[in-house]
DNA sequence: TGCTCCTGCCTAATAGGTATAGGCAAACCA
DNA sequence: TGGTTTGCCTATACCTATTAGGCAGGAGCA
């Protein structure tokens, strides 16, 4: 009989991974105990409950693509840094879409607080940083990025693009065109 | 032994009010059949399963939003038809955040066909007729102002922009206006 | 080597949600 | 008035979440 050797960072691995093969609404404590061949309350040692579950894969999917996108940026500026940012967030989208549901979880302010969520948010700022935008418009544009690259990514995943032209990567690429732009134009206002 | 009178429809309106109370997750077959002090079984009469009832909710929010927004954008033109488009989108969802949740259910391909959705993508285009954009820019600009009123919307729903100084308002305000020059940027091109 | 403790997975049990089968009575209709 | 239909019911089965408590095997100590 020997244990699986179960511990919190496996299983958010394990859930993660489940994530994006079957959902993230699929994540539950039940199938994760089958992928481990393991009986459902042998998980309740290591996770408190199913949302602690599943807080924790969205920490960790913020982690990773936090670490993705600053992979991305690194040694890149303006209209250059902008597209690698914004591909970044795509790409793990698509490669990883029970990944990126999760990192859309809602925390409470004190989890989102201590989470690479700021991360996040310091490299949008940085990226903007480019195009000498003064406060508030730099928040606003903040705000503004996160709304297009989410709305977007969240619209594809959907499936909203799929039956009709042009193709997802065209209009993709026209938007972040069109996003430099308007921010260079704010910039000299 | 008075029958409550249960109707799909009726079945529909209060789970979109259950749905704005306690959020689009929480609209059970069971918890709908408790506000109606009946029995769980007696819904499927009336209902084929939860996911049904689901999109039924689904169906009835993207309608009752297209006719808002039509209402709103009535008379209008260029800039102002944009912030009426775009204000209609968001007031909705901070009224109805249970039913907005329900209006971005992924519908099968032939339920989205005949669905209010349609009538979403034609408003968008006509807006868009104010900017005078040629194929293919003025399907990438549809995709573009989807993403970001509903990258935006979804964010403030979140509870993403409450936390921290501009107020969502000005920021919104300012996107709206970013948009509109951006568009017509770009018809001049 | 043997004892003890502790950890880690187990069984048992409760509660709530989904869904189906089949019953019964009120309402409708001829 | 009697038959049929309709609409809500009971009974039942299964799934997921969660808690309580049990047991065995490995770690540490004598």
């Amino acid at each position: 009989m020997e244990r699986p050797g179960l511990t919190p960072e496996r299983l958010t691995r394990a859930g993660a991974e489940l994530a994006d093969e079957a959902g993230f609404d699929a994540v539950t404590i039940s199938a994760l105990a089958r992928r481990f061949d393991v009986k459902v309350p042998s998980l309740y040692s290591h996770l408190r409950n199913s949302q602690d579950l599943r807080i924790r894969i969205a920490l960790f999917a913020l982690e990773e693509l936090a670490d993705r996108v600053a992979d991305a940026v690194a040694g890149r500026a303006g209209r250059d840094a902008l597209a690698a940012f914004a591909d970044a967030y795509r790409e793990y989208a698509r490669e990883h879409p029970g990944r990126y549901a999760a990192a859309r979880l809602r925390l409470d302010p004190e989890t989102a607080a201590a989470s690479a969520g700021v991360r996040h948010a310091q490299m949008a700022r940085a990226i903007l940083r480019g195009y000498d935008l003064d406060e508030p418009a730099a928040t606003h544009a903040v705000r503004m990025l996160g709304s297009v690259f989410h709305g977007y990514v969240s619209l594809e995943l959907a499936g909203g693009f799929e039956h009709s032209a042009p193709a997802a990567q065209e209009s993709w690429d026209w938007i972040v065109d069109s996003l430099d732009s308007l921010l260079r134009n704010r910039s000299t206002t």
